[in-house]
DNA sequence: ATTTTTGCAAACCTTTTGCATGGAA
DNA sequence: TTCCATGCAAAAGGTTTGCAAAAAT
């Protein structure tokens, strides 16, 4: 996960403007410890800084996604959820209980994932995988009854 | 791809009433070859069935997906999609140009998600793979200079 | 006869847009 | 001083809802 002077450099070697907005949505993003949605956001936004107006933090976050300093992950439940960004290609594991998102480094899937593409024959290709289950501090806590089956 | 009479017995079977609309419904699933959007199916059925509201059409997509009659896919550029569905697990492998969706039967990947699920004490797990990239037709085609690289 | 399903239209909710103002470089 | 970024408020866009009528079992 990115530290506020990581993402400080993101935008500032991307040439965007340093504006007071951004500044404190950045600050905003190193409070969260998991995942949040984007009214999760706003809402911790215009408690920080009431005068942020909702279009700038929508921007803001296109932004963010397209510099890599916020993840989008697309819920099992059909919701998307951003996280701070971390370096480098990763993947994600996800609990659906408490919303702990943990970042899978060093993508175990490559050397399949070659011969899958290899044998459809496709090029330039990208590929997304999500992990979703009940961590375990959930399971200790017995939360995991409440929760049927995902097909 | 479930047929007509396989979807049939899906809704059948599930206690469904097989209302007329529903039964249109899939005569337009039927017609179609890869994927398609809400907006696509709600503009096809009521070519073919104009009496089919709105309402009745989301209605039946949420029942189709509960059944597995129709796949739910999100794709790199946010919006999802839909494809019928077929049986069992499996994955998809989507071409970015043309739209093709093909099924990855066989998850390829069981054994190393295994691994990273032990590692990570996580249990009822799920997994989403989707792989994105240019199918052999439309490299041949040339149409890859269209589409900037895909972070 | 009972219960589910439908159609309509309005409501909803999140995200986007246009445009004049303000601020960073 | 130039262009980028902001705030506002309105619009958009897709999806959901409430309810009375209609249809399936």
């Amino acid at each position: 996960m990115y530290t506020y002077q990581e993402m400080l450099s993101v935008l500032n070697s991307g040439g965007y403007r340093l504006t007071d907005q951004r500044l404190s949505l950045l600050r905003v993003l190193e409070t969260f410890g998991g995942s949040f949605s984007a009214l999760d956001f706003e809402k911790k936004a215009s408690e920080m800084e009431p005068s942020i107006g909702r279009a700038t933090l929508f921007r803001a976050i296109d932004l963010f996604l397209e510099r890599g300093i916020l993840e989008k992950i697309h819920r099992q439940s059909g919701d998307d959820v951003y996280i701070v960004g971390s370096k480098g290609h990763h993947h994600h594991i996800i609990c659906r209980v408490c919303g702990e998102i943990r970042d899978i480094d060093a993508c175990p899937f490559e050397r399949e994932l070659e011969e899958v593409i290899r044998k459809e024959g496709f090029s330039s290709t990208i590929h997304r995988i999500e992990i979703e289950g009940i961590c375990e501090s959930c399971q200790i806590r017995g939360t995991e009854g409440n929760y049927g089956p995902i097909a």
